[in-house]
DNA sequence: TGATCTAATATTGTCGACAATATAGGGGAA
DNA sequence: TTCCCCTATATTGTCGACAATATTAGATCA
């Protein structure tokens, strides 16, 4: 039973980080101190606080003596992004199939049993395949055993991802398609099969890249006018 | 002509930076705020301020109501740091091949062609070969022209390699060697050969991983001992 | 009318002081 | 002696105020 030992920076950094994601505060948006303080009931110390990490994360970019702004969304940074998860993702994958052990592949297993059962149930609804999504790459993720990893795939890399999702409506049309492949990397984990996992996770996030560039072409950008 | 303008906050981060880098402010060792402060002239605020920075670039960890601390480096870290360094530079190297013009490919050759003289003339002395192969390594990042992989890269990621040089003395001890892999990789760069320059790229950084690793198991941990 | 300079305002950067928490040291009991 | 508790100290977290810089609005001049 640990306790939640926080402090107030800590606290209201991930209130804005949650209000940037879901787009209460929008893209290219001012952060304004004296006014989030008041905002969140803070003093301006702990706030510029908070500022820190969310730049740290690259959810805002900061300009001395001028101030922050959130991030602009572009669908060539979201493409930037997906590159690095691919190469990324394809390590941690690898490093899984070497280091996890079998009651963690159990339990991944176990996971996508769980994902199929939501899909039929809901009839290839994709809101829970996103998140269920994330879990699965979170859970390869942490069985890469490699701290630094991840830290910067959970830490940073997926808040950002989040924030697209959200806010480009970038959901997996094909839940179906998206678990095969989950199972399949699955399937190679469990075997220890370190070079197969590693191909078939990368040809996984190229797939959804390919989704996004596919989208970005038949539609208009969206949100795009919001710059204000 | 950019005028360069900065904060104290900014400064005195960039000054920390160096003072851990070298080893002046030693690993594991607790970062007192008051003593800091005086240190570099500055009150708590913009201290603090750098330090939240400091621990976006992960050379320190902090925990809430005890303090800062210099990370505590470890081989088994380094090996973790050259795997991820060893996926994404990769990726650098495969879109550099795609995407740098020829000025900058011709100033690519050029530089080997300095560094191969600097070599001849030092008789394969290793600390000049260290910056310039950091400035090689520079080069191909920038030219892949992915703003959040630069950042990742060269942003972070490289302090920490830099760091590891000074206090583990990690010189490649075979700067001939890595000139020639440099030589490879930025005739398949110039030859727009992607596939090829990413396989060579991440060859050549396992290949000095594989170096740490070797000289991990036959010399003793170095600097072990100064926990405090 | 349009541009440029200037003054007023707003916002960020910096500081010192106070509150809350953690650490260290001494004294007492088993 | 050893362990635990309690107090004194040091350190971090938070706050409000002031200084420095940027932004805005208005006035003057071409």
């Amino acid at each position: 039973m640990s306790v939640e030992i926080t402090t107030l920076a800590n606290q209201v950094c991930e209130s804005i980080v949650k209000d940037i994601i879901d787009g209460t505060i929008g893209q290219g948006q001012k952060l304004n101190e004296p006014e989030l303080a008041k905002t969140y009931g803070i003093s301006r110390g702990p706030l510029r606080e908070a500022i820190s990490r969310l730049e740290a994360m690259r959810l805002i970019t900061r300009v001395p003596n001028v101030g922050a702004r959130v991030v602009q969304l572009s669908y060539e940074e979201l493409l930037d992004i997906y590159q690095i998860r691919e190469s990324l993702e394809g390590l941690a994958a690898r490093l899984a199939a070497q280091r996890m052990n079998s009651s963690e592949t159990q339990d991944l297993r176990q996971l996508l049993t769980s994902h199929r059962k939501h899909i039929q149930k809901t009839q290839g609804q994709s809101y829970f395949q996103q998140e269920g999504d994330v879990d699965f790459h979170y859970r390869i993720i942490q069985g890469s055993k490699n701290p630094r990893l991840i830290n910067m795939l959970a830490g940073d890399l997926y808040q950002l991802v989040r924030m697209y999702r959200y806010q480009f409506s970038v959901s997996s049309n094909r839940p179906e398609q998206a678990l095969k492949e989950h199972d399949q990397i699955c399937s190679a984990i469990e075997e220890g099969d370190a070079e197969l996992a590693e191909w078939l996770m990368k040809r996984h996030i190229n797939n959804a890249r390919n989704n996004i560039m596919r989208r970005m072409h038949t539609q208009s950008n969206p949100h795009d006018g919001d710059t204000l």
